[in-house]
DNA sequence: TAAAAAGTATACTGATTAGTATACTTTGAG
DNA sequence: CTCAAAGTATACTAATCAGTATACTTTTTA
């Protein structure tokens, strides 16, 4: 057991527990006793509560992300495939049990102080998922990508909210559906451009 | 001064307390403070802080669905306008001082419980917004009207999360960009359908 | 193997905060 | 004009919770 395993499991107790019952809502203690570990361990790897908070946001982050462009590119080639792909993955991370939407929005909410390091992260988490979407749009050729980006993005946040709010996981294939017709939009107006020249 | 009065300070007060600094973060003697009244007054009329939030939201839910749909109504009178013009009256409200996003939503993250009466409210309250975008769809009299109501909500809710995100209001106008194809594409396939025939 | 680092167990401190209690004052309706 | 309801002012209770302290044990490492 290396000195990392402790911190592990706290981080992994933090995760559970700040999803499911919100920042405020979780105290030191519950943590700590989740994860089979004393108050002092706890304290031992992060030196207040707000650390913690930033260590179990930045661990999250790393994996979901992850796991999630991981998902994305075993399953399609192709980059328009790709982006439809996005959605049937985001689906099923919906229909997961422990499935409260999205931490960094959830984080936001609770921390709402402009500047403070929990906001600054969450920002900067969020823009690391939607530089991905970019990235995936750009490899499309399409024209309007980056008009295209921030629709998809749109979609993507709208359904993550509606997934949370409904407790179902259709705004998934809404979403998608809508995906299909802003792309479907720009293969046929990169289409009309010959037969106007 | 009628019996109405206090409470709707208490109201106004707490409206704004907790849209700043979210529903754990603000305290009881914060609010009757702010509201210019005493801790017992505000018992007085709301018989814990969990009743003054679910009356909070029931005071938020009415005056900012009210507003919303009579500045929709008063600026377009055509049904396809009136879909375009809710994303010129969401930017508006992102451009305000004290947005701070979507007050339901935050509620639910702070309170995740299944089936509270603070998540109920929620769920409701964002169910007549839903259903008011729903009846403004029907009235265009395009085809799939459900699918375009609710790829709408998808764009709306998204443009909210990003709005808070990202601190800018242009989430905005890229939904009402995407809106405008998403018409466009049910017009376009419902002139094809005569050539077909 | 010795000693430093990391951990357990448990109790404590101090601050915050929801909600109550007491005693007095204002106000408005009959 | 009176009296009950609503309000002020202030202090208190009880619980929660972040963070610390003490004394002891285990594990790592040099």
């Amino acid at each position: 057991m290396p000195q990392v395993s402790k911190r592990e499991q706290l981080l992994k107790a933090a995760v559970t527990l700040f999803s499911r019952k919100g920042f405020h809502g979780v105290g030191i203690d519950a943590i700590s006793e989740k994860a089979g570990v004393t108050k002092k361990t706890l304290y031992h790897h992060f030196k207040s509560k707000e650390e913690l908070i930033l260590a179990t946001l930045r661990y999250y982050d790393e994996r979901f992300r992850n796991d999630f462009m991981k998902s994305v590119e075993t399953r399609e080639t192709d980059p328009v495939d790709r982006l439809l792909v996005v959605f049937d993955v985001v689906e099923e991370w919906f229909r997961e049990d422990d499935f409260y939407g999205c931490m960094f929005v959830g984080a936001m909410g609770e921390f709402p102080d402009e500047g403070t390091p929990i906001r600054n992260f969450c920002q900067e988490a969020k823009g690391l998922m939607l530089g991905y979407i970019k990235n995936l749009v750009e490899k499309t050729q399409l024209q309007k990508a980056d008009q295209l980006s921030e629709h998809i993005i749109l979609l993507l946040e709208g359904a993550i909210t509606m997934a949370q709010v409904k407790n179902s996981p259709f705004s998934a294939v809404y979403a998608k559906q809508a995906v299909k017709v802003l792309i479907r939009d720009l293969q046929r107006s990169s289409d009309e451009i010959p037969n106007i020249i």
